[in-house]
DNA sequence: TAGAACCTTCAAGTGCACTTGAGGCAAGTG
DNA sequence: CACTTGCCTCAAGTGCACTTGAAGGTTCTA
């Protein structure tokens, strides 16, 4: 019985870390993908995914018997999720200790939740202040509009 | 009649821009402060200010009788906004690039209107993916948590 | 009047996150 | 069977935003 995508599913209960709830739109029905199909799907060059191995931040990507990377659904979660944690400005070193946690298994939870709320919390501060800063653009915004409607008040 | 800050006055009427709204605390009721000054207030090296003059990111600032560089209100106004525009991501070339409208005067106000609309359309975005993030990373705390509460569920 | 604590310019260095290039193997096509 | 395409590894290069350092002038405090 192969996996075939639909709802995810996470066979494995070892460590459902990886499944980023709602899924993105899976390429279509298969589970074993090339470097450039990855590469496409997730916007990310090829190169930057064998870096991404290289220094830790992908965990071993299978191969096909010919040494060619075989990406398959699970890693493509894990990708997804390094992409929001890439979003949040965290640190690629970061990333890699939390992949290096994730690796260890479930005795890493308690780090691994810590690590996350600390996250969170840098994440709704930043959506602040990027709130504010909407107000001073829109502020900015209004006033470059008004002083083209009425250009004549000297 | 000296500037007192208190409300933002903007006396000359010649271009409004710099005046960000309600103003942060300013150091006190002066107008003219050292780089160190400056550098405590927002943060930034005060080798940093100068490189931002030396690149045209913070138009002319005054000097002393020596040479020395005066800041004055305006210019921490200016500093406060170039913050805001950094949090956006915006890079450095662009905000010079900005800075050089504004010193252009009035004219580009057509221009500055633009730039600042898509930057405001950039961190919508930003904030709404951010907020995408903030649902993933609740998810998966509240994954981690659940585990550690019920941990005997094998 | 000495020394600390500022200031100046010019230039090279740093850290991060990739990016690019070289050289080569393996599978499919006319 | 040559050729093109796509993948591989290893290593060096790039761009950005500062940061640090060197060498020297000026101003404030004791």
């Amino acid at each position: 019985m192969t996996v075939i995508d639909s709802t995810p599913v996470t066979s494995p209960p070892v460590d459902a870390c990886v499944s980023a709830g709602a899924a993105h739109p899976r390429p279509d029905g298969q589970d074993r993908y090339t470097i450039s199909e990855v590469a496409e799907f997730t916007g990310l060059r090829a190169h930057t995914l064998r870096w991404y191995e290289q220094i830790g931040l992908m965990p071993h990507v299978e191969r096909s018997h010919t040494g060619q990377r075989r990406f398959d659904n699970r890693d493509l979660d894990w990708l997804a999720f390094v992409g929001k944690l890439r979003l949040t400005g965290m640190p690629v070193a970061d990333m890699v200790r939390f992949a290096e946690l994730v690796h260890r298994g479930e005795a890493t939870y308690g780090e691994r939740q810590d690590i996350l709320e600390q996250t969170r919390h840098e994440v709704a501060t930043r959506i602040a202040a990027l709130q504010d800063t909407l107000a001073v653009l829109d502020a900015k915004i209004n006033f470059y509009a008004g002083a083209r409607q009425a250009p004549e008040r000297a």
